[in-house]
DNA sequence: TTGTCTGTTATACTTATAATATAACAGTTA
DNA sequence: TAACTGTTATATTATAAGTATAACAGACAA
């Protein structure tokens, strides 16, 4: 179950940051399905080595964006109905997020072509798992 | 020559991180010419009402990235020769920064398509400097 | 040569964030 | 009852961000 969840102590991003990015690359590739359990905060702080509150503020943060619900029975779990889907608030923040790494390729004289085919190739990172 | 560069000190993202973010912008978009200098670190400072040190930082790193030149006689100047072009390990990292929001993309049921439009966008931000 | 500008370095301070460490509370469930 | 759940509170440590002064050495124009 945290087999997939891999931190890096050395990494300049958050480790709450890293394990909500771990976790919704997990939902992305369908290793973990909707409406599935996920480990309590104190099991997974256990498991990664990490304290309890920094799993909890990674939860907290996914629920607050939809893709977790937390139950005082069921405890943790994956959204069964699916995340909120992309609307026009969601596009412009996007946007705003990558217009720098962008930028950057413009200037390294990256093509617009590379930089689309690179896109496309992390896209099927998550499309093989469809087909489970 | 500063005009073009707006701060947000609301933002979540650093100062110093959104002055090399505007610099890179205006370097993509042609409003600053390679060779060309840039503000003093005392002036910039003083038009953006923030500190010397603030501007130092983000002209460091720019340095460091290969973005602009330092020298003690002209003063601070856009790279004349071009930044360093985009390697192995530029792709690599941009890669990895990429990975979660494609992944969180994919969970909003935002298509491959879609995004690709929306990087496409972009990229028309900056080629209409080309023109210039 | 005297100012004035340049980047650079050093020191100090404040504030915010990240991460940890305990502890406790209230509800659930075997 | 006992062991688990999420949640909240408090405290501590470490690091990053931003500001405030100050000083140094080189460039350059008056």
């Amino acid at each position: 179950m945290v087999v997939f969840i891999e931190l890096d102590f050395e990494s300049k991003t958050p480790i709450y940051t890293q394990l909500k990015h771990e976790i919704i690359a997990g939902i992305a590739r369908n290793e973990i399905a909707l409406g599935e359990g996920l480990p309590s905060v104190r099991s997974l702080a256990a498991d990664l080595g990490i304290n309890l509150h920094t799993v909890n503020k990674a939860y907290q943060q996914l629920k607050q964006e939809g893709f977790i619900l937390i139950h005082r029975q069921k405890g943790v779990v994956v959204n069964p109905d699916g995340v909120t889907p992309a609307d026009e608030t969601y596009y412009a923040d996007l946007k705003e997020t990558l217009r720098p790494s962008i930028a950057e390729a413009v200037c390294r004289g990256m093509s617009e072509e590379d930089y689309v085919s690179l896109i496309q190739d992390i896209f099927k990172e998550f499309k093989k798992g469809e087909k489970k």
